[in-house]
RNA sequence: GGACAGGUGGCCGAGCGGUCAAUGGCAACAGACUGUAAAUCUGUCGGGCGCAGCCCUACGUAGGUUCAAAUCCUUCCCUGUCCA
């Protein structure tokens, strides 16, 4: 490999990174020849995998094509400890089931990314169950308090006076022991686990290892636009979505966010990148094309392009033709439930599961969100006549189609 | 072990005997507008009852005082601060 390859290399591995620890170290590692391990540690604390994960993910991936294979830790003894990482609250321990069942669908998706022939999966449960006491006390011993104590989320609900479990403590330290375990040579990782590989950099270094580069990547904000997507702030975007959720929930996200999705979420060339937003500064382009463009392109990474062709045009004409979704679906309606072939609008509503309850139901014919073949139902006293095939919709998302049985 | 403070709706947070299904903010949902499930503005936001009303369940847990309790008392559980 000569210079310019290094740099290009160098150049790539750069996009979207918000901190390389350190890069010297790294053009070290990076040798011809040379496989690295790459740590990459998964939080099974829920089943789906989302963008979020897939901004570290895709580095990876991008790690894997030039040979190097990656170490897929699943933490299912951490998740048993629940990680305190960002949390203002102690997070609540999952059961074994719980994890391995959540484990198992990870190992499903994240291959949609990652080179199965190329990547290790290894859970942790493998070394930490096996340590006795005294190593763990031994383990504790190699790091300060104060040094813990530095980390941002427990310094913070430390001096808020939250609690913090003990045990929260040891969480760096298992974390870090896992990259001792695992001889790993770098580590993908996001900016708020640096504290984590850091405590790992350390403990390797004490087990006489050299230490591992650290590669962190910004946290990506999910659908509001402020909050980091994760699954239990519901502002994600699954990578098993379906396409049409997919491209919708892409669209939902405010326009300041578009770009730094394109930068982490797809292959455009950051020359073309700079053009757009030229374009879309000078008014040669707008602003929701450009989103679209950028919804369109994710989707047709995890659904191929004419899915994703489908899902641009199912969302046009639901949401800017306000015209009614290719497919409904079917809604039973029983036949003992009418009379004289009507039926309350509240109870149509609620048999049909378009809402959750009849006070709901009664609110949705009040605000006007309701239409039964595009027509506004006003009167929430109403008896409606139904027959098979009647559309019934509330706001612009909810839709059933009536089959009377 | 002791002293003190606190536990309220999905979250944050007011209320501290009746007018409390509980102010306000966030989130969510709906409507208007638009360029979208963006932004903005407006409204809704425990449940049941064919419903301008009535009823049920909710303010850590279990009891108690009272005509009346989220509000007062007691038990227990949980959290924090300080002292030991």
């Amino acid at each position: 490999m000569n210079y310019l390859e290094m740099e290009e290399m160098l150049k790539i591995i750069r996009r979207g990174c918000a901190e390389i620890i350190s890069e010297a170290e790294l053009r070290e590692k990076i040798k011809p020849g040379v496989r690295l391990k790459i740590k990459y540690g998964a939080d099974p604390s829920s089943p789906d995998i989302h963008l979020g994960h897939t901004v570290v993910l895709r580095k990876l991936r991008q790690l894997q094509e030039w040979g190097h294979t990656v170490q897929f830790l699943i933490g299912d003894f951490t998740g048993m400890i629940g990680d305190p990482t960002g949390r203002s609250t102690t997070r609540p321990p999952l059961s074994q089931e719980q994890i391995m069942l959540n484990a198992q669908t990870y190992q499903e998706q994240v291959f949609k990314i990652l080179l199965p022939e190329q990547t290790e999966v290894v859970y942790n449960s493998a070394w930490c169950n096996a340590m006795n006491f005294t190593e763990v006390v031994r383990l504790a011993a190699r790091y300060t308090v104060a040094r813990i104590m530095e980390r941002d989320d427990f310094e913070k609900r430390f001096r808020e006076g939250r609690p913090i479990g003990l045990h929260e403590l040891l969480y760096p330290l298992i974390q870090g022991y896992d990259s001792v375990v695992l001889k790993s040579d770098i580590e993908l990782c996001g900016t708020d686990q640096i504290f984590n590989c850091l405590v790992a950099r350390s403990l390797q270094q004490d087990f006489g290892q050299s230490p591992e580069v650290i590669i962190a990547l910004p946290l990506l904000e999910g659908l509001d636009g402020v909050q980091k997507m994760s699954k239990s702030l519901g502002n994600y975007v699954g990578v098993t979505d379906p396409p049409q959720e997919m491209f919708g929930k892409l669209m939902s996200i405010p326009d300041n966010l578009m770009f730094k999705y394109f930068e982490l979420l797809t292959d455009i060339e950051l020359g073309s990148l700079e053009q757009i937003r030229r374009d879309l500064k000078a008014n040669n382009l707008h602003p929701r094309k450009v989103k679209a463009d950028m919804a369109g392109r994710i989707v047709s990474q995890y659904h191929g392009e004419k899915a994703a062709q489908l899902a641009v045009q199912e969302f046009d004409r639901i949401f800017r033709d306000r015209e009614l979704p290719a497919d409904i679906p079917e809604k039973i309606i029983a036949a003992a439930n009418l009379k004289d072939g009507k039926i309350w609008i509240i109870n149509l509503l609620y048999e049909m599961g378009l809402v959750a309850t009849k006070a709901e139901g009664q609110r949705m014919v009040c605000q006007g969100a309701v239409l039964i073949n595009q027509e506004k139902v006003i009167d929430h006293r109403q008896d409606v006549l139904i027959k098979n095939g009647l559309v019934v919709q509330i706001g612009k998302r909810k839709f059933g189609r009536i089959r009377i049985v």
